[in-house]
RNA sequence: GGUCAUAUAGCUCAGCGGUAGAGCACUACGUUGACAUCGUAGGGGUCACAGGUUCGAUCCCUGUUGUGACCA
């Protein structure tokens, strides 16, 4: 047997150890009980960070202890799309190659797309892998393959004949940049200085004007009324009347609504149904008409008929300069007030967004979410803390419908025809499409394709069942459906863990997964968010390479406590190293002695105290992770973990081995720890594998499946004298450096111990 | 504005209706047959504040304050 280095050096054998393992990571399908964990998809174009690496070590961590406990356990990778993050990534890569995006033709810009992941997409797997997830990688499914753009299609033909799917006008938010249609989700509304400018519209047929305040000027063009709240005594006289918008021949009606704000500005607000969502609503209570002065690029409309010349196809903030200058030099303009308003922005465009009216495609979420809110009620679905079931409801109770188009390439196409009508005819396929338009005479030339796709969380919404296989009805769905255990953080509540519920309540009938656990967001040690321009990122794989994985792994395991954040610092990450080093030189110690790791626990005939004592705790060892696991407190379990080996193993019996090494206390130590290797390996699988090697244990804990503590029988009794005799070590260790070695407790305390009788009177050399 | 968290040692955090815990940092000692990436021992807390329930509250309840997150 080869002796161990000295030091720990993770570099030495990580790779090799995860090579050699991976062909043990597929799910065996020979036991009935299943676990599985649907991994969140990173996106294609991701890379690991250390959020990442909290959520996979995890998962990594449940996968592997479940299969070592027998069951067959399937650990689902993939990846999806991001359609508009990775359209925005190839996009720049062909504009640096100077090639104009804008002249391609969608065939072709897919085309390109799908050469970039060939080339440059899911870096991250091989990421995951230094890491350590046990992931079967054939396994691996992407929601733009073949498979998943059938479910696609499936999914929302079927939504759609049933009602659940609809295509309407109305406000979205508009991204200017991508010029596209965005979910409210993807958007971040920033507080923000602004300017509430305080505007003279003219009444009619009279000499008196209404003054309204408004944060858009621009936007007056748009205007279709103006609007006071119906118990304002100051403005009761105007209502019913009608105002002149400056620059323009329109005039609009004054309406009493309760929108308007009395204590807000002058307590008259402009109406704009078609870029506002207040004015929105306004515009539906009173039937107004909606006008849309701005366009998709975010500039005034050049030809419209309600925009004026002289701002006509101005970029809005240019619009609204001019405008305001003509305002003030016609004294129309009076009062300019300071306040703090909230501004939205896009979360990946960084531009503000405009809320527009557009046709798009909506998912009709209310309906969808009754069942997936009765499952989370009845405790079929389980939230972990307890605490997020509260933020699902809330927003599943006041859902809006779901905006599911977006106007990029990227993506799976809406599988919808129009015919030159406008009719609307949504099949699985062109054929069938035109087969159903020639029931209605419309002939195939007549008929175009719809061009948006869908929104890539619509794709991500059918992971649970799609990436087994649906809408076939799979071997791997029947097994592996309903999941066990979703772990992801809670910034996916909604996204993502909301609307899996929606869709597999729908299509499958069942809940998608028994359990949810909500891990929390990583910060550095200070407790701030990391972030590339702060330069407090701490980047995993720098860290693999400094600690190794085991030592990474470790420190976000043991900073898991749930309900707070993950502050990470290097400190921690060296605190787990070193305690890892310490069970290399323990297994290190053992060699030396001797010690074979041959016998198995049972194999072994105990007769002296010393062993049923370490037998006895190694049994409440496995007892307590058995516990953490299914509690989800991996806190705990690397807690007890550091405890079991350090204080009792380390400092106890092997101290005491080196009084007491009879075959029998060898042969238990050996064994005691090949089973502490066993129980560790999920949380740090690479060191603990390397050791199983090179101790002869066995080639990898992988699928060994661990000891049953019940079947082995220790003596209370034992155990007990055990205990009181550490008890009487560290009193007498303590009270010599309290008061020093003539003092008469210590004396008293030590003869206690020179008295002890039997085996343990041994070790008594154990205090020096 | 609404909701949900959270406040315990210098720091990061466990915990519990009845003597307050760990790691790091700090202090002293130590190179004893694996480990200085180590060991042994020690100092250090009015458990945010104010009320209430209780024989007893750091823990349960109410309020205040600070901090954080989410929603509008």
């Amino acid at each position: 047997m080869k002796i161990l280095d000295k030091t720990y050096d993770p570099s030495q054998f990580e790779k090799e150890i995860y090579q050699s393992t991976m062909d043990k990571f597929y799910p065996k399908g020979t036991s009935a009980k299943t676990f599985t964990i649907l991994m969140p998809p990173p996106n294609v174009t991701g890379s690991l960070h250390v959020g990442h690496a909290l959520n996979y070590t995890i998962q990594d961590i449940l996968i592997r202890y479940h299969r070592q406990k027998g069951y067959d356990t399937l650990w689902q990778p993939g990846m999806d799309h991001a359609g508009i993050a990775t359209q925005m990534v190839v996009s720049r890569e062909l504009e640096a190659q100077e090639i104009d995006v804008k002249s391609l033709s969608r065939d072709e810009l897919i085309e390109k797309i799908w050469e970039w992941k060939a080339k440059s997409g899911g870096k991250i797997f091989d990421q995951q892998q230094a890491l350590g997830c046990s992931v079967p990688w054939d396994y691996s499914r992407f929601t733009m393959d073949e498979g998943f753009c059938k479910a696609v299609i499936e999914a929302f033909v079927t939504l759609y004949k049933d009602g659940l799917i609809f295509r309407a006008k109305r406000l979205v938010n508009w991204d200017t940049k991508f010029q596209s249609a965005i979910s409210d989700l993807e958007i971040v509304n920033k507080e923000e200085k602004g300017i509430l400018w305080h505007i003279n519209y003219k009444i009619k047929d009279s000499n008196e004007y209404v003054t309204i305040a408004t944060t858009r000027p621009e936007t007056m063009f748009g205007d279709t009324a103006i609007a006071v709240h119906p118990d304002d005594e100051r403005y009761k006289h105007l209502v019913g009347k009608k105002a002149k918008i400056p620059y323009s021949n329109r005039t609009i009606e004054i309406i009493a609504d309760e929108h308007a704000d009395m204590e807000k500005g002058t307590g008259c607000v402009k109406i704009t149904p078609a870029h506002d969502y207040d004015d929105f609503a306004v515009g539906k209570r009173h039937n107004l008409e909606m006008i849309t002065v701005i366009d998709e690029n975010g500039h005034m409309i050049c030809d419209s008929k309600y925009v004026p010349e002289f701002v006509q196809g101005l970029y809005l903030k240019k619009a609204r300069k001019i405008l305001l200058e003509k305002l003030k030099e016609d004294g129309l303009l009076v009062k300019e007030e300071e306040i703090l308003h909230s501004v939205p922005y896009g979360d990946r465009s960084g531009t503000v967004i405009e809320p527009r009216l557009t046709d798009q495609w909506f998912v009709d979420s209310k309906t969808l979410a009754k069942d997936a809110i009765a499952a989370v009620e009845d405790g079929r679905v389980k939230f972990f803390p307890e605490k997020w079931e509260n933020t699902y409801f809330d927003w599943m109770r006041n859902i809006e419908p779901w905006c599911i188009s977006r106007q990029i390439t990227w993506g799976h196409q809406i599988p919808a025809w129009y015919g030159p009508n406008g009719e609307i005819f949504v099949e699985k396929s062109e054929e069938e499409a035109v087969a159903e338009a020639a029931k209605k005479g419309i002939s195939k030339d007549q008929l175009r394709r719809e061009t948006d796709v869908l929104d890539t969380w619509f794709s991500s919404s059918l992971w649970p069942f799609a990436t087994l296989g649906w809408p076939e009805k799979t071997e791997r769905l029947a097994k592996y459906y309903p999941t066990s255990t979703l772990v992801t953080g809670f910034d996916i509540i909604f996204f993502w863990i909301a609307r899996m519920m929606m869709m597999s309540m729908y299509f499958m009938k069942e809940i998608p997964f028994k359990d949810i656990y909500i891990h929390a967001l990583v910060r550095d040690e200070k407790g701030q968010k990391m972030s590339k321009s702060k330069g407090n990122v701490i980047d995993p794989l720098e860290i693999k390479g400094e600690f190794g994985a085991d030592a990474l792994r470790f420190s976000l395991a043991f900073l898991s406590v749930p309900g707070r954040d993950v502050k990470l610092g290097k400190d921690q990450i060296k605190i787990a190293r070193n305690f890892i080093t310490k069970i290399w030189n323990a297994a290190r110690f053992l060699q030396t002695k001797g010690v074979t790791f041959d016998k198995k626990l049972s194999e072994i005939k105990l007769t002296s105290k010393l062993t049923h004592w370490i037998i006895a705790k190694l049994k409440w060892f496995q007892n307590e992770i058995d516990q953490n696991i299914a509690e989800y407190r991996f806190d705990y379990a690397t807690r007890n973990i550091q405890f079991f080996i350090r204080d009792l193993f380390c400092d106890f019996f092997v101290e005491a081995m080196k009084f007491h090494d009879d075959e029998e206390t060898k042969d238990v130590a050996g064994a005691v720890f090949s089973e502490f290797l066993k129980i560790a390996n999920p949380f740090i699988p690479f060191v603990t594998d390397q050791l199983g090697k090179v101790l002869g244990i066995c080639d990898s804990f992988v699928l060994e499946n661990g000891f049953d503590p019940k079947l082995i029988e220790t003596s209370i009794d034992y155990e007990k004298e055990v205990d009181e005799f550490i008890d009487l070590i560290h009193a007498i260790r303590s009270e010599k450096q309290a008061n020093g070695p003539e003092s008469a407790k210590y004396l008293s305390l030590k003869q206690k111990l020179n008295d002890w009788t039997g085996e343990l009177a041994s070790i008594t050399g154990i205090v020096r």
